[in-house]
RNA sequence: GGCCCUAUAGUUCAAGGGAUAGAACGAAAGUUUCCUAAACUUUAAAUACAGGUUCGAGUCCUGUUGGGGCUACCA
């Protein structure tokens, strides 16, 4: 039974009753009962007071009163100012414990039908992964992770950007300087070492552009257009594009090293797709959708050919969709793979997980696809995230502050392993357990560091700060966890057993069962599905972030001044024990909407 | 210039229009006879500024200021 239920029908069976008024959902405003106040769920009165023309104070005690003489669950209330706190009884919270107790799969929510397609992590193939695709990635995954809690059908996909001038410039840059350099010959990860050449490429014409400004005394702008080596990757693109079966083989081989470099990368972030979308294959869509414009008249052709959606009347821009030459341009591409998919697929939304400087993009997608008559444009969500700034600033590849993300993956192992062995409690694991305990505990601090953050805002990424293992990081959560498994077990061993007391013995019995504590547990508890739901309406892992500390931390209180193993009164210990239990195994469910594990030991 | 996002303790983050704005790190002091001190307890410390709407505003609206982004025949 949900209290926050349970109140809105009693309350609004006693409104019924006591002002002869029917009320709508808004009126009938509930909340935890503050912790210096008596009370369980706080009943607000003021948008109640237009309807029983009394007093907050008068009104509260009146529904109050009904409520206490209509509703055996509720034990007392009190009013102050105009809130009126319900307390229930022992043995209400006593069936929620174990109704939640007993649920199969408590957090789960029941199946909606709905289809979500969710597109993250994108990567361009010229470079590897940095810290700005980590909290894509990692957003992409546990948003696809809380939208299946919420018992929707999720479609994970990716998109790779393959294609264009910037792999043309390291595929250059390798043919003129790589002497044939392969992974396998340098010992790099194949999405470095494209990645090198991309810098290669660059370093390359920028000393060209000085060299030609110099010389032509033109502005750096106008020498770069003249730098051979530009030249030169624009022609390879036009290769490209014409399947040159040399620079298409080239072309494949170099993308192949770093689909591997990915693989090992996602692999280690635990993430994965259902379906992988390259945009060598998609680029060309959008274009009938153009044509199609065009005929209505949503579209118009300029003299040179190209053509363009006037937005004006929206209050924004006028957008191209084809260059003059025919072909077309990101938007065009992005307007036919929208289409594609919810044609092949029967979608109920689509999530894009991309950075919030793309927010005009989407904003002009949705509107373009609105007055292209397809009504499906309103179910597509940009989950638009804030960049990821370091101590000094915004991350810039010019000045080498670019956060390479298997360096900083490498980096949290080693940070876990250095404290794991430091603080020399890992006693007789094996070294295998020991490897993987550190990798789990290196990501679960990078993870929820990540994740924790409201998605839209910029967030801050101290190196230093996200090292540190203690206060509200995932290795407090995974630690709290491991404590739960290490009492339990030694429950187990002691021939202890999780119980609940039932109801029955709970009504019939004269002294406490539950603890001020752990009511407030069984509360906290309880509204774990209400955050699922939230959560997921908001597209927000941050919020079950925060609830799975927020309840790491009442089970460390809670432990701190409650006997457990060596309580006398056996039903309280075992009680206790299905309690912690029951905490342990919602600790795992949320965590593992982050993508995070946790130990059985650590 | 136009459009969008953002502003909370020294720092990093919380707070569905509701009561005395909540944590963590850092600072100061304390706690180890149920698990495992990666813990617990206590203290000091904040809503950028000015108006407005409301019984009630960190939250909504307007303006000012600061920060970020977008405003390509790039993706």
């Amino acid at each position: 039974m949900n209290p926050e239920i349970f109140i809105f029908e009693k309350a609004k069976a006693a409104i019924k009753e006591l002002y002869g008024a029917d009320v709508n959902e808004k009126m009938i405003q509930t909340q935890a009962t503050r912790k210096e106040f008596v009370g369980d769920i706080t009943l607000v009165t003021f948008p109640l007071l237009k309807t029983s023309k009394k007093s907050p104070e008068i009104t509260a005690q009146e529904i109050g009163e009904w409520l206490k003489a209509n509703s055996v669950e509720i034990e007392s209330f009190n009013v102050i100012k105009g809130f009126l706190n319900i307390k229930f009884s022992q043995w209400f919270w006593q069936g929620v414990f174990i109704e939640m107790e007993t649920a199969e799969d408590f957090g789960q929510l029941a199946p909606s039908g709905k289809t979500i397609m969710v597109e993250y992590s994108s990567p361009n193939t010229n470079k590897p992964l940095h810290l700005g695709h980590i909290r894509n990635n990692l957003l992409g995954w546990s948003v696809s992770k809380l939208l299946e809690a919420n018992g929707h059908k999720v479609l994970k996909v990716n998109l790779v950007n393959d294609r264009g001038i910037h792999i043309c410039k390291s595929m250059l840059a390798w043919l003129l300087m790589g002497n044939g350099e392969t992974p396998e010959s340098s010992g790099m990860k194949g999405d470095h070492l494209v990645g090198k050449y991309y810098v290669a490429f660059s370093n390359e014409l920028k000393r060209q552009t000085k060299e030609i400004a110099a010389q032509e005394n033109i502005s750096e702008d106008e020498a770069e257009k003249k730098a051979p080596i530009l030249k030169e990757a624009q022609a390879m693109l036009l290769k490209w594009e014409n399947g040159d079966k040399e620079v298409v083989a080239l072309w494949e081989k170099m993308n192949g090293w770093v689909y591997d470099g990915f693989a090992q990368t996602y692999k280690r972030l635990g993430i994965e797709f259902d379906r992988t979308y390259y945009e060598s294959q998609t680029y060309l869509l959008g274009k009938a959708l153009v044509q199609e414009g065009l005929k209505n008249n949503i579209f118009e052709t300029h003299e040179d050919n190209s053509v363009w959606c006037d937005l004006e009347g929206d209050g924004l821009d006028k957008k191209l969709l084809l260059r003059g030459d025919g072909t077309s341009v990101y938007m065009t591409q992005d307007l036919g793979t929208a289409h594609q998919r919810f044609s092949e697929y029967k979608l109920d939304e689509h999530i894009y997980v991309v950075g919030n400087e793309q927010n005009y993009h989407f904003q002009v997608l949705k509107l373009i696809l609105k007055k292209l008559g397809f009504d499906w444009s309103d179910s597509i969500y940009h989950l638009s995230y804030g960049m990821v700034e370091l101590p000094e600033g915004k991350m810039k590849s010019r000045e080498g502050t670019v956060v390479d993300a298997d360096d900083l993956v490498e980096k949290m192992y080693q940070t876990a392993k250095e404290t794991s062995l430091e603080l020399g409690k890992l006693g007789d694991m094996g070294a295998d357990e020991q490897e993987a305990l550190f990798e789990m505990l290196g990501l679960g601090a990078l993870k929820y560091f990540i994740i924790k953050v409201d998605p839209k805002k910029t967030m801050l990424f101290d190196p230093k700060e996200s090292i540190d293992f203690n206060g509200n990081t995932g290795p407090f959560i995974q630690y709290t966890h491991a404590r739960i498994k290490s009492i339990l077990r030694r429950a187990a061993a002691e021939g202890y057993q999780k119980r609940v007391i039932d109801s029955e013995t709970v009504k019939n019995s004269t002294s406490e069962t539950l603890l001020p504590k752990e009511i407030e547990i069984i509360k906290l508890l309880n509204t774990f599905p209400t955050i699922i739901k939230e959560a997921g309406d908001a597209h927000s892992p941050a919020v079950v972030a925060n609830y799975a500390y927020e309840l790491a931390k009442e089970f460390n209180q809670y432990y701190h001044d409650v006997t457990i193993l060596k309580e006398e009164n056996a039903s309280l210990r075992d009680q206790r024990l299905a309690l912690i239990d029951l905490i342990a195994r919602v600790l795992v469910k949320a965590m593992g909407i982050l993508g995070i594990t946790l130990p059985e030991r650590m």
